[in-house]
DNA sequence: ACCTGAACACCGTTCAAGT
DNA sequence: ACCTGAACACCGTTCAAGT
């Protein structure tokens, strides 16, 4: 049962999948998604890129684990909060997952491109359905509900990851806007464009997550 | 005026940028997302692949302008529904918002992957903040709706789409729930099966829609 | 003015052959 | 058993040269 006993005897392998996986994170982080080719994950770990498929079959295999890897903790962090009323609890697995895509960049667009089925997953999946049952959801909303905050999470912070890696330099997405808003044709983006051009997007998501939660409140039964 | 005059005479050329752009949204229907490449397309316009260059400078301003073709009319379409009370009109141009995402093969990742400022995309978010203005939202709100519901729409369909491009075959994503799931490590998931593999889409938007317009008729002021 | 031909600097993936 | 070397079939993009 002890480790070694999971590989026979001869030569030990240079790579190998847990090595592999944190490696290619390492590489995310440093470099984002789109430098992250098999060729310089094979680089980085000095191998050839033909070596890198004996442990995944392909690239997507990779950053399905990747996005299984990016949940690891997470489930248990938000369990952690316990005792609070069950919209809190709620609401703050829609922030734990956020956390988690921010924590890697170009974390929502792996998550967004893969369908992960691991334990990190189906385990948030898990405790977040439980929770909603607890408070009374009937399943078919609980399972809705999930689906709705994940859904909302993933596209918010892939707008936000998009938003803050394009905001070096002048011709960032707030600034086409205000560009784009300050010649009249539009006087009701003109009106709200404090907002729409602010980049304060914990504001944005607590706003949304806000949203789904009122409506939650106001839809359980009893 | 006529439109003969935006072009000086000599060789007429055989591309331009309409018929390149509808030539790319014929073959994202045929071919999908990640067969349309610069090269596949030159050969449907039977052109070499460097004469797309001098009509759209990069492949990512096509596909912006490719998501801004998709949003034509929609706006239109949506404020035809008139005399409908506030909240209907904004979950209205959510529905609009999927229906032109959808209308397209991989039309939510093209729409993900760019951020059009074209007067189309203008125009929508125009529209539905000045329907949230006349109800009565604070600026800031309007704009953070605009924000929530289409992060919500863009998540959702996102998934839609990527399950149905992947529901051919036996190893869909439902299927791999249902496998995980019947081992019996996920009580809560095996409750909430029936609607967690659902391939009902629609009831899945609608329920998160649902969700966000509720919290807004809790939110709104008066 | 508009397009071709050809190149540059890459990709993901496969697989016989080496050690 | 594990990895290399080399190839296959591609990419996006550039640009001198042709017409």
């Amino acid at each position: 049962m002890n480790s070694s006993s999971t590989r026979s005897r001869g030569r030990p392998s240079r790579i190998d999948s847990p090595r592999t996986l944190r490696t290619a994170l390492e590489l995310l982080d440093e470099a984002g998604l789109d430098a992250l080719t098999m060729r310089r994950l094979a680089d980085a770990m000095e191998v050839r890129a033909g070596a890198l498929y004996r442990y995944y079959a392909t690239k997507q295999d990779l950053l399905t684990a990747m996005s299984e890897q990016m949940m690891e903790g997470v489930t248990e962090k938000v369990l952690a909060t316990d005792g609070a009323p069950w919209h809190e609890r709620v609401a703050d697995f829609a922030r734990a997952l956020r956390t988690a895509l921010l924590n890697h960049r170009d974390g929502a667009r792996v998550f967004a491109g893969t369908h992960p089925t691991g334990g990190n997953v189906l385990g948030f999946s898990e405790a977040l359905v439980g929770v909603l049952l607890d408070a009374g959801f009937p399943a078919d909303d609980a399972a809705r509900t999930l689906y709705a905050l994940s859904n909302f999470t993933v596209g918010h912070t892939l707008e936000e990851q998009a938003a803050r890696s394009g905001e070096n330099g002048g011709a960032d997405a707030a600034g086409l806007l205000r560009s784009a808003v300050t010649d009249g044709s539009y006087p009701h983006l003109h009106t709200a464009l404090s907002a729409l051009a602010s980049t304060d997007f914990d504001r944005h998501f607590e706003y949304g997550l806000g949203l789904l939660i009122e409506g939650l409140r106001a839809r359980r039964p009893g």
